[in-house]
DNA sequence: CATTCGTGAAGACGAAT
DNA sequence: ATTCGATTTCACGAATG
């Protein structure tokens, strides 16, 4: 099921790899509030509109080819047959497999020994394709990231980044004792993470055959061995999803990041969850904005409590009306 | 009635020892 | 491994509109 889902994605690849230059992917499609055009951004994986930043979509998939080309004889030069390499299949995407088919190149269906002969041969085909352990065991992981990325509608980069977060680890040895599952969430949430798309921990580990527990564990257990850089999340990247959630008007929005703003300029940020300040920013500015939006709401989105967001949304008020 | 606000106890987490 | 401090959450009741 998984290998079916890995395979549909490289044939789609393959298809639009060649066709597309380094243009940014941009959609046709209207924004549904003000009729601003959309546009893709990848970075974060959302579709937003460009003329009043509402995220209509998350999920969004990049199929635009890994390297840039500044002109034609460069992307000549780097375009290749065959779909891109990817972090994504245990082997990157260079094995070929041997056909299930029981016809020769003709297709002229093969003698029942041949056919017993070439099931031989597919059995070892596999076995060599996923010679040892790390083999095997990236295999597995490596669907993992693929199916929790989607869930969390993460770009394909993150995808990648997260592959490579679990190479790394596979190679540094620090898998034995530890579930695969386990590293394979962290390194999906430290990829979200370091590319300025994060989900929070709850969200990932609700797409995560494991209980959050182990999977902060192992998380915390990732950026020490392999001294990953990951700044603390920024509120602000927390804020437009939660918006087009909470179906905000845009001027609430841009109200939430400027509180956001000066409140970090006068230190209002340490130590705070982001999601928290986030959530209180949203709801202070629906009230500077005389939008009408109840704690209840907001917490019901970010899964933050109620008490945190009252907490926070004064201060951020006072640090507002100080400047 | 719904929403907001304030409280104290309790849990979770990171840092320091 | 334990302790400590700050933050967050839960549960409740009161006030506000």
């Amino acid at each position: 099921m998984i290998s079916e889902r890995i395979n549909a994605d490289t044939e789609h690849a393959r298809a639009t790899a060649s066709e597309h230059d380094t243009e940014s992917e941009r959609s046709d499609e209207t924004c549904p509030e003000c009729t601003g055009q959309l546009i893709s951004d990848e970075e974060h994986g959302e579709i937003v509109c460009r003329e009043c930043g509402l995220v209509t979509k998350e999920a969004s998939i990049d199929h635009s080819p890994e390297w840039r080309a500044f002109d034609t004889s460069e992307q000549y030069e780097k375009t290749r047959v065959g779909p891109p390499t990817t972090q994504l299949l245990h082997d990157k995407g260079l094995s070929s497999q041997i056909g299930w088919r029981n016809t020769d190149a003709h297709g002229k269906p093969l003698e029942p020994r041949q056919c017993a002969r070439m099931q031989r041969l597919r059995l070892w085909d596999e076995r060599f394709r996923t010679r040892n352990s790390k083999d095997r065991n990236l295999k597995q992981a490596l669907g993992e990231i693929d199916r929790m990325a989607s869930a969390l509608g993460l770009s394909k980069d993150i995808r990648e980044t997260a592959a490579m977060i679990y190479r790394r680890a596979l190679a540094a040895d620090l898998l034995p004792g530890r579930s695969i599952e386990a590293i394979a969430t962290a390194a999906v949430y430290a990829a979200a993470r370091q590319s300025n798309t994060p989900r929070s921990l709850d969200e990932v580990a609700a797409v995560s055959r494991i209980d959050a527990l182990e999977f902060t564990r192992a998380y915390r257990y990732l950026v020490r061995e392999l001294n990953l850089a990951i700044a603390p999340a920024d509120p602000a990247s927390y804020v437009s999803r939660f918006a087009s959630a909470l179906d905000v008007s845009r001027d609430t929005e841009q109200r939430a990041r400027t509180l956001l703003k000066t409140a970090e300029e006068q230190g209002l940020h340490t130590g705070k969850s982001p999601i928290g300040l986030a959530a209180a920013a949203l709801y202070a500015a629906a009230i500077q904005t005389n939008e009408q939006l109840t704690q209840a709401a907001v917490s019901e989105v970010t899964n933050i409590s109620e008490v945190t967001i009252r907490n926070h949304y004064t201060e951020l008020l006072d640090a507002d009306t100080d400047v």
